[in-house]
RNA sequence: GGUCUCGUGGCCGAGUGGCUAGGCAGAGGUCUGCAAAACCUCGUACAGCGGUUCGAUUCCGCUCGAGACCUCCA
C-alpha cells in the first residue's frame, strides 16, 4: 500500500522531513502524558488534542498505530526545599490519602476531561509505577555499557563519557559548557560528578512514601526514565515519533535521547515533535506560574477569569483552529469566537444533510477533499484545512438558498469531506456533552412540547405568551431559534 | 547571562518574494409581529529602520518589543 506523502517537523532536525515509517503499515507513536497529581488544566488540552489529531490522522492514511500515551505516576522529584521529595507523595500526605489513591482519583478525572474533548483512547497507556522492573533494567544496561555511575545507593548518568562517544544536546541545540554555566545547588548535585549529570535512579530518603526495591537498595526511578523504558517495551528500541509539550524538550527530551543511546547504542526516535505552549496574557499558562485554569473549570465556568462556561468541544476547536507549533493564547474573546465559528461549521453539516443535487450545477467543489488533506499532509496544518471547510460552508449555505446548484456527486463529495474532517479527522460533534443521554433524551421531548405550546400561542397572533416562553428559556441558557420552518432551540452555554 | 522562538487588520489566527487564508467582533442588508437565530455583502494588515531585488509582509542586517527553555512543568 502506498502512503502519501506526509510532511512532519522534527524538532531533531529542525525542518519539515517526509514522514517514512519505520515498518509500514504500522506507525508507532509514544506522547508524554500527565503527572497525575491535580486536575489537568487547558495546557494539558493540547498536546491531547493535538497528537490525538495525529492519532486520528495518520489512522485515516491507512497506518495501523499503535499510540501510547503514559501516566506519570511516580512523581517527579520537587526542587524546592522539600529536598527530593516525590510530588504525588507530598499531595499524599497532604491529604493523608495512600499515593496510589492519589493517582487513581486524578487518573479517573483525566480520563473524563479528555472524554469530554473527545480524545480517542490511546493504545496502550502504561503507568510508570507499573514498569519498575523494566527501569531498573534499563540502568543496569546503562550501567554495563559504561554511561553510568553509582553514589549512596543512586545511579546518575554520566553525561561527560556519553558525550565523548554521542552527542549530549543535539535536540535542545545546547552546549555542556552552557549547562555548566547555568546550573544551580540542587539535592544531590554534590554527588555529581558533572553538573548535567541526572538521576537514573534516586535513593529514598527515610520519609519517602513511594519506594521500590532495586539492586542499589531502595529507591526510586528518576526523571527521565519511564518514558525510554516503557516506549522500549511497547513500541520498540527503534520507532518512529515521540511527541510531547515543547517545554519537555529541555532536559526531558534530550535525557531521554541519552539514555537510549547509552542503553541501545543507537537513537531510539525518528521524528520528534513538539506542540507550542497555551498562553494566558501573553505568558505560558503553567502550574508553576499558578496561572492555569483546569479543564473542569472551563466546563462549569467556575473560574474568575471566565466570563461563563464553555463547551469541551469549544474548547477542542479553539485548539485545532491553531497550529499546534504557534503558540496560542487564552482568552474569553478568542473562546467565544471559537465557540460561535464551530456552531457556523457544524450548523452547516447540518443543512449539508438536507440539500439536494442538480442537473445544471454552478458550483465545483470536486477539489475540497485533496486541499484539506494537502492542508494536513503538511505537518498537520489544521487551521487550513479548516480554513477550506468553512469556504465549502458559504456554498453549501448559497445552495440552501437557492442561489448556486451543486450536482449530486459534489454533493456527494461534501458529505463524505465533512464527514471525515470534521467528524473522524478533527474529532468535532455537535452533540450536547453537558448532560447525560437519559436526561438529554427528557429535555429534548420537554422541548418539544414547549414549542408546540408556544407555536399554537403563535398562531393566535399571541405574542406575549410566546415572547414570555422565549424569554423564560433564554435564561435557562436555550435559545429559541424562529425559521422560515418553524423553531428549533439549542443549549447556548 | 546562555540557547531559541515570535511580533500579521479591534481580537484569535494561517500563509506567501508579485495572484493579498479563515473565524470572531463591527457596519449595512435579507428574513421576522418584535427580537434573536440564520444567511448575504463590506475591511489591502503584516513592529520600526536600512539592505538585496524589477518587486518584500515574506530573504539579510540592525533596533525596539514579547515569550520559551536553561529547575518540576503539556
Amino acid at each position: 500500500m502506498a502512503f502519501p506523502e506526509l510532511h512532519i517537523y522534527n524538532s531533531l532536525s529542525r525542518k519539515k522531513e517526509v514522514f517514512t515509517p519505520l515498518n509500514p503499515p504500522f506507525a508507532g507513536l509514544y506522547v508524554c502524558g500527565p503527572t497525575v497529581y491535580g486536575d489537568a488544566h487547558l495546557g494539558h488540552a493540547r498536546p491531547a488534542v493535538t497528537f490525538d489529531l495525529v492519532f486520528r490522522f495518520l489512522k485515516h492514511l491507512g497506518f495501523k498505530v499503535r499510540y501510547v500515551r503514559n501516566i506519570t505516576d511516580v512523581g517527579h522529584l520537587e526542587n524546592d526545599a522539600d529536598e527530593g521529595e516525590d510530588k504525588i507523595a507530598k499531595k499524599a500526605r497532604l491529604e493523608q490519602l495512600e499515593p496510589m489513591e492519589v493517582v487513581q482519583y486524578y487518573t479517573d478525572r483525566y480520563h473524563q476531561d479528555m472524554d469530554r474533548l473527545n480524545v480517542l483512547k490511546p493504545s496502550i497507556e502504561p503507568r510508570a509505577s507499573g514498569h519498575i522492573i523494566e527501569q531498573i533494567e534499563m540502568v543496569k544496561t546503562i550501567l554495563d555499557a559504561g554511561f553510568a555511575y553509582v553514589v549512596n545507593g543512586s545511579v546518575y548518568f554520566d553525561v561527560t563519557s556519553y558525550h565523548e562517544k554521542y552527542h549530549y544536546g543535539k535536540l535542545s541545540g545546547r552546549s555542556l559548557e552552557d549547562m555548566m554555566a547555568g546550573s544551580r545547588e540542587l539535592d544531590g548535585q554534590q554527588e555529581k560528578k558533572h553538573p548535567a549529570d541526572f538521576a537514573l535512579w534516586k535513593k529514598a530518603l527515610p520519609g519517602h512514601i513511594m519506594r521500590w526495591p532495586s539492586p542499589w537498595g531502595e529507591g526510586f526511578p528518576g526523571w527521565h526514565l519511564e518514558c525510554s523504558a516503557m516506549s522500549a517495551k511497547y513500541l520498540g528500541q527503534s520507532f518512529d515519533i515521540h511527541g510531547g509539550g515543547m517545554d519537555l524538550l529541555f532536559p526531558h527530551h534530550e535525557c531521554e535521547i541519552a539514555q537510549s543511546n547509552a542503553a541501545f547504542g543507537h537513537d531510539a526516535v525518528k521524528y520528534w515533535m513538539h506542540n507550542n505552549m497555551i498562553t494566558i496574557n501573553g505568558q505560558k499558562m503553567g502550574k508553576s506560574l499558578g496561572n492555569f485554569i483546569t479543564l473542569r473549570e472551563f466546563f462549569d465556568g467556575s473560574h474568575k477569569a471566565l466570563t461563563g462556561a464553555y463547551q469541551a468541544m469549544t474548547i477542542r476547536f479553539f485548539i485545532l483552529q491553531a497550529h499546534y507549533r504557534s503558540t496560542l493564547d487564552f482568552s474569553n474573546e478568542a473562546l467565544e469566537a471559537a465557540g460561535k465559528g464551530l456552531r457556523r461549521l457544524l450548523h452547516a453539516m447540518d443543512t449539508l444533510k438536507n440539500l439536494e443535487g442538480s442537473d445544471t450545477p454552478t458550483v465545483d467543489v470536486s477539489g475540497l477533499p485533496q486541499l484539506c488533506r494537502n492542508a494536513m499532509l503538511d505537518d498537520f496544518n489544521s487551521p487550513v484545512a479548516i480554513a477550506h471547510l468553512f469556504d465549502a460552508v458559504k456554498t453549501i449555505n448559497a445552495v440552501n438558498d437557492g442561489k448556486e446548484r451543486i450536482s449530486k456527486s459534489d454533493l456527494e463529495i461534501l458529505r463524505n469531506c465533512f464527514d471525515t474532517f470534521v467528524t473522524d479527522i478533527f474529532g468535532l460533534t455537535g452533540k450536547d456533552d453537558q448532560a447525560g443521554d437519559n436526561a438529554t433524551g427528557v429535555i429534548s421531548g420537554l422541548m418539544e412540547i414547549i414549542l408546540e405550546l408556544r407555536r399554537q400561542a403563535r398562531q393566535n397572533k399571541d405574542w406575549e405568551t410566546s415572547d414570555k416562553l422565549r424569554d423564560a428559556l433564554q435564561k435557562l441558557n436555550i435559545l429559541v431559534k424562529d425559521g422560515k420552518d418553524g423553531a428549533s432551540w439549542e443549549m447556548t452555554n
